[in-house]
RNA sequence: GCCCGGGUGGUGAAAUGGUAUACACGAGAGACUUAAAAUUUCUUGGUCGCAAGACCGUGUGGGUUCGAGUCCCACCCCGGGCACCA
């Protein structure tokens, strides 16, 4: 047999498969359908890296299953071309970017095409093809048909090294997402996408997905939905009010001032005193930077605005109102109630400006470890507790109950007539005998606890109020008669007296307030007090009755509409014509592509305009509608435009009358399978399936979502494990591991380096394993006997392969999948001979993985036709476990045997077997047996005295 | 601060509550070779022991269980996302 040659055997399939046309989509079948999807990547000059190559691997490895289980597969590759990157190049080169981009897209297209990646190429598409921006554009033009395009002043974010505005999605911690400079803020006119129109089902159609969790956690988080109240707060002695947002109504009679965004539209409206402050004030904080402003650790700034008060409609009480930049204005209505007993950001503002704080939540716990049953009787009762504390000694005293089995604090019910102190000084005398007890405080307001209180067989509510003291001398008087013997009074130290080891789960609210003079606020849930008629209620009971009483129910959302002009050249033209007397005028469809004009120069212009707006024979037209002088819009759209909608364009990507034909549309979409990276999650994959929402709704789409599925890989980090990048030189490129070691081992490495949604680093030394079982396959091909008798034990190893490899795929677990083979030939390699058929199967279940060399030794046992046309192995069922099988003997939980025993040995049997065993009588001798477990197929457990 | 992941040998990593470290890399020893590479055989969590074996061991501390890497509680560290969003 001939050593493996993976260079020849590779580029013999390569040139195969292509001429036979195997990947080609057929049109013409009555298989189900299966479009899976991997993103297109940008054709940068760097090419492609390891990292990039893996995803496309696992889904050729996907859809490489799906045929062979009968599907008609739609896998398709393309380039979102255009971008900054190709137009810097262009800048610096004086290179034209479209030339570039083909050399790029040449470049990427020749190693992909080296990992023998089973793309269908007749469908490739190319944003920056006109053919192609045509229909972007046309989209556009539809979404302002619909009022969904507009063009408005907006205060955008601007990167002054890249001169480009950008969207709120591309700025990241107050700097350009691409290139890391801090962001400024800019008032331009821009093209806007009103996707905040679709945000409840972007948000709720995430249910008809089957999207990984953490996507939609964290698309759900950006489009950020909150359901709240609207409340309106009438300011006195005037016909204006100042309407808030909040999602804590259940708050209202704790709103002791109302703070504005300092661009609140009424405060020109108001008769403010102090005019001047008010104004510097504002002034100060528009001179801010974004990031200052949006930075929560900086401390709270605010002025309050003199002779107005407004009214809080709860309470009738007049309350301050404040300006304040930590309000923002694009957020709810740009005002708040403030409720500082119950917000950290309100509650740093009282205490900085002394304002009042009210509490009107009551926290209630439920004790985890006693919680209330549901079978039994509940009780409320007002209770004290006392934390005395010995400075002397650094100790607590607490009452350890030895019949219980729990250490309190000292605990008793309040009295009529008696403050929560004084019940506290009477019970410590009473169970302790301490006399010498200084108070210190009242720790804040009452807790709420349910539990199940064992002694008095009931459950308990109890509201209980803390009285802090310290012990200043050792007197004690006799205990009170009638105290249970069974408490015993002690003194623990700090590390001691926390919650889990003390039964009081009300202690960590008070060691919290002892601790500091100001506790923090308390934000959770709890009982509504101080609240007139709705006391009583629970928080969340509350908000819907004060709702309805005082506000309205609205829904906010974080999500902004989309800036989508960019100041650049590269990019799609934005199809609109400036009309001095029609206004903005849309390019006729029959117009359309809008093709880029070539240029001389692609610098961008540093008042912020495009450089298309230089080249006055294309920026000046004729008004579409009045004929008379117009100008071009000179914006161009942003790169995720044309991904917007790239995986519709493939299923008829030469269509010329339509972007797809409705029919293809009908028959292709959904992507039933969709991977790509957590990066893209609150961009691509959001403003696509923005796209298709407003696609289908206009007609054009059958689907509500463009993905069935999606699914997320973990970032290839350079060997060093950061991240890989050209600037740091440390870019591992796959066509070097081709050549080294082939594709296949290339490919195979790829999938069983790691866990695929997990983070890895590179190793270009390990990639010699996946080789050497590459080559330990092909070598196996020697031992081939038709007739030869399979053993028993293999037969079941290659049934619980099928098994585990089918399932794997489907999971992703490509790690294990490539393992479970692994073992598998490193079994069949200990045989003498290995019958065809087995190594049939051994090679379906690789090809998947790797294509081209099981392909060839596919050929080399006699098949004429391919191996990815060969129906997936199926097994059988019934030949998964063995007869016999090996399980632990533990004695104790320590395994100290092991025993082999029919599939079919019965408790009685394995157990009287498992005495037997010396290595198990040792342990079990002269011991009584208290309990024998036996887990079928797994171990027996044998549970004997202590010693 | 909040929301997701994750923490297991020298390394990448496996493990429906049931024999922790499968599979692979690396390392060590042997075979083949004039030699090296390649290939191949064996060893490879730690401690003690001549051995049989014993004890310890999945970030830390508690808990549930006959039995915990896995479940519960509290915490520490690393990666990612969001962040004055009312």
């Amino acid at each position: 047999m001939k050593s493996y040659d993976h260079k020849k055997i590779e580029k013999k399939w390569q040139k195969k498969w292509e001429e036979k046309k195997l990947y080609k989509t057929s049109e013409k079948t009555d298989k189900p359908k299966f479009y899976a999807l991997v993103e297109f990547p940008f054709p940068s000059g760097d090419g492609l890296h390891v990292g990039h190559v893996r995803p496309y691997i696992a889904l050729d490895a996907i859809a490489r299953k799906r045929r062979v289980e009968g599907f008609n597969v739609l896998y398709p590759m393309g380039w979102d071309a255009f971008g900054l990157p190709t137009e810097n190049y262009a800048i610096k080169t004086g290179k034209q970017p479209a030339f570039v981009t083909k050399q790029n897209t040449g470049n990427f297209r020749k190693q992909i095409k080296n990992l023998g990646a089973s793309f269908d190429w007749s469908r490739e598409v190319n944003t920056t093809d006109p053919e192609y921006y045509k229909w972007t554009q046309w989209i556009f033009l539809k979404m302002f048909e619909k009022g969904l395009a507009y063009k408005s002043k907006m205060n955008i974010n601007w990167c002054p090294k890249d001169k480009i505005g950008l969207a709120n999605e591309e700025v990241v911690d107050g700097k350009c997402e691409r290139c890391g400079t801090a962001v400024e803020k800019r008032d331009k006119d821009q093209w806007m996408l009103a996707i905040t129109k679709y945000a409840d089902r972007l948000d709720k159609d995430l249910d008809t997905v089957d999207f990984l969790e953490k996507i939609k956690i964290q698309q759900r988080n950006w489009i950020g939905r909150s359901e709240g109240a609207e409340i309106d707060f009438q300011i006195k002695d005037s016909s204006e009010k100042i309407t808030v947002f909040t999602t804590r109504a259940d708050t209202l009679y704790g709103v002791t001032y109302i703070v504005l965004a300092p661009e609140h539209r009424l405060i020109a409206e108001l008769p403010i005193e102090n005019k001047k402050e008010v104004e510097d004030y504002i002034k100060k904080s528009k001179d801010k930077t974004e990031i200052d402003r949006t930075d929560a650790t900086k401390e709270k700034t605010g002025v309050e605005v003199k002779g107005v008060v407004a009214i809080n409609p709860a309470t009738g009480e007049e309350i301050p109102i404040w300006i304040a930049d930590y309000v923002l204005v694009n957020y709810g209505t740009g005002a708040v109630m403030a409720v500082p007993a119950h917000d950290e950001r309100d509650f740093k503002f009282a205490k900085k400006y002394d304002l009042e704080i009210r509490d009107v939540i009551m926290p209630s716990v439920v004790d985890h470890v006693n919680p209330p049953r549901s079978d039994k009787s509940s009780k409320v009762r007002k209770n004290a507790h006392a934390i005395v504390y010995d400075p002397n000694q650094d100790k607590y005293l607490i009452i350890r109950n030895s019949k219980f089995g729990w250490d309190t604090v000292v605990i008793g019910g309040i009295e009529e007539n008696e403050s929560a102190e004084q019940a506290a000084v009477r019970e410590v005398i009473e169970e302790t005998g301490y006399t010498n007890l200084k108070f210190i405080k009242t720790l804040g307001g009452p807790v709420q606890a349910s539990y199940f209180a064992k002694h008095k067989d009931e459950n308990r509510v109890a509201i209980t109020t803390a009285a802090y003291f310290e012990l200043i001398g050792n007197d004690r008087t006799e205990i009170a008669a009638g105290e249970e013997e069974t408490n015993e009074i002690l003194w623990v130290s700090p590390q001691e007296f926390v919650v889990g080891k003390m039964v009081n789960s009300e202690l960590k609210f008070w060691l919290e307030r002892m601790s500091s003079e100001y506790f923090p606020p308390y934000t959770g849930d709890g009982i509504v007090i101080n609240s007139g008629e709705f006391d009583g209620l629970t928080a969340n009971e509350a908000k819907g009755k004060i709702t309805n009483e005082f506000g309205r129910k609205v829904v906010k959302y974080k999500l902004k509409d989309w800036v989508f002009s960019r100041q650049r050249y590269w990019g799609e033209p934005i199809p609109m014509i400036n009309c001095n007397d029609c206004g903005w005028v849309p390019v006729p469809e029959k117009d359309l592509p809008v093709v880029l004009p070539k240029v001389k120069h692609y610098e961008p212009t540093d008042n912020g305009e495009s450089p298309l707006s230089t080249i006055s024979k294309w920026v000046n037209v004729q008004c579409p509608k009045c004929k008379g002088d117009a100008e071009r819009e000179t914006d161009t759209m942003p790169n995720w435009a044309g991904s917007s909608w790239y995986y519709l364009r493939y299923i008829d990507p030469k269509n010329k009358k339509s972007f797809a034909d409705k029919n293809k549309l009908d028959k292709w979409t959904p992507v039933d399978w969709y991977n790509g990276g957590m990066e893209h999650t609150t961009l691509h994959l959001l403003y696509s399936r923005f796209w298709h929402k407003f696609l289908y709704d206009i007609g054009e789409v059958p689907t509500i979502e463009p993905y069935a599925k999606r699914t997320s890989h973990g970032l290839i980090l350079a060997e060093g494990g950061e991240k890989m990048s050209k600037s740091k030189g440390n870019v591992v490129n796959p066509d070097d591991l081709v050549k080294i070691y082939g594709a296949d081992s290339l490919r195979v490495f790829e999938m069983f380096m790691g866990p695929f949604d997990q983070p890895v680093a590179w190793s270009s030394d390990s990639v010699v394993g996946s080789r050497r079982f590459v080559e330990r396959v092909w070598k196996l091909a020697e031992k081939l006997d038709k007739k030869i008798k399979t053993p028993s034990d293999v037969e079941i190893l290659l049934n619980q392969s099928i098994k585990k490899v089918s399932e794997d795929i489907e999971k992703m677990s490509f790690n294990t999948a490539i393992s479970t083979l692994m073992i598998l030939l490193n079994r069949l390699e200990k045989e003498e001979s290995v019958n065809n058929k087995v190594y049939e199967t051994v090679l379906q279940l690789l090809a998947p993985f790797a294509p081209h060399v099981t392909e060839e030794l596919w050929s080399q046992i006699g098949h004429k036709s391919s191996v990815h046309k060969a129906n997936w192995p199926s097994y059988d069922a019934s030949k998964l476990v063995s007869d016999t099988i090996k399980i632990a003997i533990q004695v104790n939980g320590k395994v100290r045997a092991e025993l082999e025993v029919s599939r079919e040995a019965t408790q009685k049997d394995v157990i009287e077997l498992t005495r037997a065993l010396p290595a198990v009588d040792k342990w079990i001798a002269g011991r009584v047996i208290k309990k024998e477990i036996y887990v079928p197929g797994r171990l027996v457990s044998i549970v004997v005295d202590g010693n």
